[in-house]
DNA sequence: GTCTATAATAAGATAGAC
DNA sequence: GTCTATCTTATTATAGAC
C-alpha cells in the first residue's frame, strides 16, 4: 500500500517545545498543585491531574519538587505565607481599639471568605495531623505577628477602659478564625443538612456582622 | 511422584471459622470502618486496613456493603446519627432560657471533644463537598430538631426580656458549632502553628467557658 | 530542562471453594 | 456467610532520548 502522506510536511512543529523558562514553570506547577490539593486531598490528588493543569509535564514536577509530599508541603508554606503576609499590613495600630478589633474580624472574615483553597489545604494538612506543617519553620516564624497584634490592641482598649482585662490573645483569635473558618470550610454539610445557602450574599453580610459583634461584646468592658 | 501427606491429618482446624453471626459482623465492619476513614479519609483508607481492624475478611466488607463508598456513607449515617440523638434528649426546655444556652453550649463542647471521629469524618466529607451527605434524607431529617429547640429557648428568652430579639437560630447554631468544631477539626495546625496545646486540661476549660461567655453575650438584652 | 514511554507497586473489586 | 487467592486497573516514580 502506497504512503498517501504528502512528500513534503509544513514547517509547522506540531508540539511547541517549551521555552526554557525554570521560575515560571516552578510557579504553573505551584498554582496547579494548590487547585488539585484543595480539590482533592493529598491522597486524592493525581500527579497527571497536576501535570494536565499546567502547560508542562510530570516529569518536570518530580525534576522541580521531588515528590508528591515535597510538593504539597510547598502549596502549604505558599498559602500560609500569603495570608500571614496580607495581615501583617493591616496597620491596626492606626485605629481605636474597637475599630482596630472590627476591622480584624472583617479583615479575617473576607480573607477566609475569598481564599476557599487556603481553607481546604489547611482542613487537609488537619486531617493529617499537620505532620507536614510541622516540619515547616517558615510558617510558624510567620505567624507571631498575628497574635502580637491582638494583644497590642487588647493593652490599648484595656487601659483606655474600653475592653475587660484579662483577655487572651491567643483565646480571641481562636475565637474569631473558628467562625470565619468553619463558616467555609464545613459550607457543604451544613448548608445540606439545614438546607440553606450559605454563599448568598445576604447570610454572608448578615454572618459578617454577628461575628464582629460577637466579638466586640464578649471583649466589651 | 508419591504423595508425602501423611495419611490421617490430626483433627484440629488450622483456621477457626467464623461462627455466624451477621448483625455482629456489620457492626464490627462498621466501628473499624469509622476509624479507619476518620484516620486516612475517604480516598487515604485503605478497604484492606478496614479488614485487617475487624475479625473478619476484606470480601465481607464488599459482602455486607457493596463498595468502598457505600460504606462510607454508612458510617456519615451513623456518626450523625449519634450526635442528634442525644442532642435530642437534652430536655432544655426545662430550664430557664440562658440557664438552657449555657447546657446547650456545654453539651455542643463536650461532644465534639469527646468524638473526634465525628470531626473528622465531617472534615472529609466537606472536602468531597458534601455529595455524599446530600444523598441520606435521613440525615437531613434528623437535624431539624436542634435548631427547633434553639428557636424555643431564643423566643421564650426574648419574652421575658433576658435575651435582645430578632437572633436567628439557625445563626446562632452556626456561632456555637463553629467554636467547638474549630477547636478539635484545627487543632493540629493550630497547636503547631502557635505553640500551644489546645488538649491540655486548662485550655479546655478556658475554652468551654469561653464560647459559653460569647454566646450569652451575644443575645443578652 | 523538557519530552515520551514504562517500570514497579498498590489497591479496589471479584472468583470460587466450603 | 465466610475464606483465600487473584484479576484488573490506576498511580507514583523513573529511565533515557534530545
Amino acid at each position: 500500500m502506497p504512503d498517501t502522506k504528502p512528500v513534503a510536511e509544513p514547517a509547522v512543529r506540531p508540539r511547541q517545545p517549551r521555552k526554557n523558562n525554570p521560575e515560571k514553570t516552578r510557579q504553573d506547577i505551584l498554582l496547579a498543585a494548590i487547585h488539585e490539593f484543595a480539590e482533592q486531598g493529598l491522597s486524592g490528588a493525581r500527579v497527571d491531574a497536576i501535570a494536565e493543569r499546567t502547560s508542562t509535564s510530570k516529569r518536570m514536577i518530580y525534576y522541580y519538587f521531588g515528590s508528591k509530599e515535597q510538593l504539597y508541603l510547598a502549596v502549604l508554606e505558599k498559602l500560609y505565607g500569603d495570608i500571614r503576609t496580607t495581615e501583617a499590613a493591616l496597620r491596626l495600630d492606626e485605629l481605636d481599639p474597637q475599630a482596630a478589633i472590627r476591622r480584624l474580624v472583617e479583615f479575617t472574615f473576607d480573607h477566609h471568605d475569598a481564599n476557599v483553597d487556603f481553607i481546604r489545604v489547611a482542613s487537609i494538612e488537619n486531617i493529617h495531623h499537620g505532620e507536614h506543617i510541622a516540619r515547616s519553620p517558615l510558617i510558624r516564624s510567620l505567624s507571631k505577628s498575628i497574635v502580637t497584634q491582638i494583644a497590642a490592641i487588647l493593652a490599648r482598649g484595656a487601659d483606655v477602659g474600653a475592653f475587660r482585662a484579662g483577655i487572651d490573645p491567643l483565646d480571641l483569635h481562636l475565637l474569631i478564625s473558628s467562625f470565619c473558618f468553619f463558616r467555609v470550610s464545613n459550607r457543604y454539610t451544613f448548608s445540606t443538612i439545614h438546607q440553606v445557602d450559605l454563599g448568598e450574599p445576604q447570610a454572608k453580610a448578615r454572618h459578617r456582622e454577628m461575628i464582629c459583634e460577637a466579638v466586640i461584646r464578649y471583649i466589651r468592658a
